[in-house]
RNA sequence: GCGGACGUGGCGGAACAGGUAGACGCAAGGGACUUAAAAUCCCUCGGGGACUCCCCGUGCGGGUUCGAUUCCCGCCGUCCGCACCA
């Protein structure tokens, strides 16, 4: 056979053509095979995608033609997470409706995923903007409702000015909106929420078994849940003329051991009592507005200066019967615990902060063992370690350690009735009202003699009016001339449709589970939900690590509740990759220019190619169509193929790291699928039939078996660790012992070698397979395989390859290395002792000083110690 | 501020579980082949020296050990998450 040069463009095209057709790729349903779900998280349909956005899908496609070589029934879905603003966006801004701004999108990024020969099931595909999809989620809302899972309540949400629209908090970054970037502000509105707060305890115990998931992302959902321990009750108070009021003063604490230091309460601007107050007292009144203003912005939190006013109303100490200044304190947050505290400044560093502003006295009352006189400055004291510190000024709890001084709190106080032990969450239940059009309709009825309805089942689905105009700022369902006019569910009289939509997080909350049973005419198949799920290897960006991941888990418990499945975790392996990044170039006036509209020259400086002019060149960034550093598929898989983009993505950087594209390193992927082309096509030159295995192999042909299985052992278990830089290593290795030996050939292999050569490039091309599939499979078909290598079991080693008989021992005199030793694998200690100190290295180096003793390592290391 | 991760050649990175530091790739330099170029192949590639040999070297300073990139203590730096959560 001539040996030609690989064409990627024929070949790629040539074998995912064949690939689809055989419905390779199709995962079975009642299969006898053991499944293996993997899953990329699904990308929101922005258009074009860029070579940036493939990586996560060809780690994914690497574990899933991995799996199913290893006899694993695979599951391997695709999808869009297609409601959104964006959508929307488009269609104020250029007048086209969002549906067919999405489904244009939707087609157009399906072509540019399929170009990367992804192992897909597509017949699972689904898109949540799908009413058959949505329609779904209705149903299962209407459940959740019905199970008490789903609340309407009035609250004060983040609302984005420019979005106009309701954030969740998670979707406040730095007081921005996560989209829009603009300053979120504080708005009071009726609302639909989930009660994810439901769950929050096993949400949190259960991170405990998620041995799969990064340490990182388990200790970020740890801290967001924020669970805490601790004490709420109730101060009397008193006014200025020390008259006892009709109200009291509830407050939650974690450091109830510290009650005697107390020397002020705060309430929240937001809270009760200081609207009340608000209304009679400008002062308080200005106060509360000024806080408002502040919002939630960076800028705030910033200065975070501690600032109150005093209400004149005093808290009676439940023990001491002191009375303390009650203020109104912008450090306090309403969403937390009762919006109201004590503070003792010699233990909290904010209520130091606040006390020292405002002359506040600051007593010790926890002190380290051997320091009673414990003296506060401008640091809290903040230990509270077992046995290190005592109480002190503390009545009857002096001397105690802080947790019996808790504990003795509690029983006290639990006694006289003003107390209860709480737990606390820093985790917020999960607003999901968005004013928007491009989102799942929310399906309740709002009717003015039975309050709020949902929908009966017979009546879902509720579309979305494809009618809807975009010419003005808020919901294009409310402005909607008859959408929301319907009877009553339950009445028959006039009502209104709830005009909210979903927050989109919602459709991504439970999509993994609806590609189990993708025509199911229920929310899910539960049989099917539970016999695929969960998902074993879940791969996507630790952006998500917090909001969607915990979203998802809520929901599987939530449709568990509702009757939907029986599993407790959606996803048992996770996986968060890195980005693709590039670096940035600007011209003279600092406009941001393409990959393609520079050139790097001999030198190393890079110009504008239209001007010629010097370029500015940034540091590598992720890629992103506003800094204009990205590069599209189609330029790379015309030039290189796919298989070299899938190989170069997959090297040198481990995964779970950012990872620069550069043309070199492309094309250094480029150079490893020719080489490995090429040294295919010399094999079966040199051995252009199969042969059977002689019964002797010289030591050549038997060292060139040794690397292949060694190989293979290696490369199975760095794709089992989803190390795939590692794995390509390895392959590399592989491939050079290879060529090495072609290159030494002279004549006509022996049998031995002959069939070594041939067993060398059949490893090369199967394990490397996952990678670069199609270069593999046309390599498979050259050397006479069988059948289609996307359905070859995965190569096995042969156990007495992997050990060698012969080892090299470094050889260290002092811990330093001097020489090394050829010695057999078996040999004992006494014979690698003496031929150590037989060198020349070790006796040059020992000198005249006496060997004192020689550390053996079988199979490691020897060390003589002078 | 709190919590976490990480610091290895010119670059990305490797090094099982304390045992030859720098695998593999990129870049660079030299050579072969060619009329020439591309492609390919061979060699060099942490620093230094008296260069078949030796010294230094995994952010810095200590420690444990026969032996430390790896373990411990203390610094310095970078990145990420949370950010008034009582």
């Amino acid at each position: 056979m001539a040996i030609e040069r690989y064409n990627p463009r024929r070949t790629e095209a040539r074998w995912q053509r064949v690939w689809d057709e055989r419905e390779v790729f199709k995962a079975i349903d009642e299969d006898p095979r053991p499944k293996y779900y993997v899953l990329e998280m699904f990308p929101y349909p922005s258009g074009k995608i860029h070579i940036g956005h493939g990586r996560n899908y060809v780690m994914g496609d690497v574990v899933a033609r991995y799996k199913r070589a290893k006899g694993f029934n695979v599951l391997h879905p695709m999808g869009w997470d297609a409601f959104g603003l964006p959508a929307e966006n488009a269609a104020i801004e250029r007048g086209i409706h969002p549906k067919g701004w999405t489904y244009d999108n939707i087609a157009a990024m399906r072509e540019q995923l399929k170009l990367l020969g992804l192992s897909l099931d597509w017949s699972r595909e689904l898109a949540t903007c799908d009413p058959a999809y949505y329609s779904r989620q209705q149903k299962l809302f209407v459940k959740m409702f019905e199970a008490g899972l789903v609340e309407r309540r009035t609250s004060l949400v983040n609302w984005d000015p420019v979005d106009n629209t309701v954030l969740a908090n998670e979707q406040v970054v730095d007081g921005r909106g996560w989209r829009s970037g603009a300053v979120v502000e504080k708005r009071e509105l009726a609302q639909w929420f989930f009660k994810i707060t439901d769950f929050a305890d096993d949400l949190l115990d259960a991170i405990g078994t998620l041995d799969q998931w990064p340490d990182k992302v388990r200790l970020m959902q740890r801290n967001w849940i924020g669970r805490s321990e601790g004490l709420k009750f109730s101060f009397d108070l008193v006014d200025g003329e020390g008259v006892q009021m009709e109200e009291n003063l509830t407050v939650f604490t974690t450091r109830h051991d510290t009650i005697f230091g107390a020397s002020f309460c705060a309430v929240s601007p937001d809270h009760p009592l200081a609207k009340d107050l608000g209304a009679r007292n400008e002062e308080i009144a200005q106060f509360r507005r000024d806080c408002a203003a502040l919002g939630t912005s960076e800028e705030a939190i910033e200065r975070a200066e501690k600032r109150g006013v005093a209400t004149g109303l005093y808290a009676v100490h439940p023990f001491t019967g002191a009375r303390l200044p009650v203020y109104v304190a912008n450090f306090v947050l309403m969403g937390y615990g009762e919006g109201a505290i004590f503070g003792c400044p010699a233990h909290d560093q904010r209520d130091l902060d606040f006390a020292r502003k405002y002359g506040l006295p600051v007593l010790p009352v926890v002190a380290p063992k051997d320091e009673p006189d414990l003296e506060v400055g401008d640091e809290a004291f903040t230990d509270t370690e077992g046995d290190a510190v005592r109480l002190v000024n503390s009545e009857f709890l002096d001397g105690l350690s802080v947790p019996d001084a808790k504990e003795e709190i509690a029983r006290r106080m639990e006694a006289s009735g003003r107390a209860e032990r709480k737990v606390n969450y820093r985790l917020r239940d999960w607003g999901i009202s968005r004013q928007r059009y491009w989102g799942c309709p929310i399906p309740m009825v709002h009717c003015d003699h039975c309050g709020i309805v949902p929908v009966p089942e017979d009546q879902l689905p509720i579309l979305l009016p494809d009618d809807a105009t975009f010419d003005r700022p808020g919901n294009p369902l409310d402005h909607h001339p008859t959408w929301k006019d319907v009877s009553c569910p339950k009445c028959g009289g006039a009502a209104r449709r709830e005009t909210d939509t979903m927050d989109t997080f919602v459709d991504s909350s439970w999509y993994f589970a609806r590609f189990a049973s993708p025509a199911a005419d229920d929310v899910v198949d539960s049989a099917l939900m539970d016999a695929w799920l969960p998902v074993d290897q879940y791969i996507g960006g630790v952006e998500h690590a917090v909001l969607h991941l915990l979203y998802s888990r809520f929901f599987t418990r939530a449709m568990g509740r509702v009757g939907f499945g029986a599993i407790r975790e959606p996803f048992k392996g996770l996986f968060t990759q890195g980005m693709i990044t590039h670096e940035t170039y600007r011209d003279p006036d600092g406009r941001w220019l393409f990959p393609e509209d520079v050139e790097r020259q001999a030198d190393g400086s890079v110009i504008v190619k239209a001007t010629g002019l010097p370029a500015k060149v940034g540091a590598p960034e992720k890629m992103s169509k506003s800094k204009r550093n990205v590069v599209s598929p189609e330029t790379i898989l015309e030039t290189f193929g796919v298989d070299a983009a899938r190989w170069f993505m997959l090297s040198d950087t481990p995964p779970e790291r950012d990872s620069e594209w550069t043309e070199s390193g492309v094309e250094g992927a480029w150079r490893f699928t020719q080489r490995v082309w090429r040294l295919v096509g010399q094999v079966i030159e040199l051995v252009p039939e199969k042969i059977a295995q002689p019964a002797e192999f010289g030591d050549e042909a038997l060292a060139l078996r040794r690397v292949a299985h060694k190989t293979i052992a290696a490369v199975s278990e760095d794709i089992e660790q989803l190390r795939f830089n590692r794995a390509i290593a390895r392959v590399h290795e592989a491939v050079n012992a290879w060529g090495d030996q072609v290159a030494k050939l002279h004549g006509a292999p022996g049998p031995d070698m002959a069939y070594a050569l041939r067993e060398m490039a059949e490893t090369v091309v199967r394990v490397s397979a996952p990678m670069v599939p199609h270069l593999a499979e046309e390599a498979w078909e050259a050397l006479g395989g069988e059948g289609l290598l996307a359905l070859a079991p995965w190569p096995q080693a042969e156990a007495a390859l992997l050990v060698e008989d012969e080892i090299v021992l470094p050889v260290q005199v002092n811990g330093k290395r001097r020489d090394e030793l050829r010695v057999a694998a078996d040999a004992d200690q006494e014979t690698v002792e003496k031929a150590a100190l037989e060198l020349d290295a070790v006796k040059r180096a020992l000198g005249d000083r006496p060997v004192r003793k020689i550390i053996v390592v079988p199979g490691r290391i020897v060390n003589v110690v002078g």
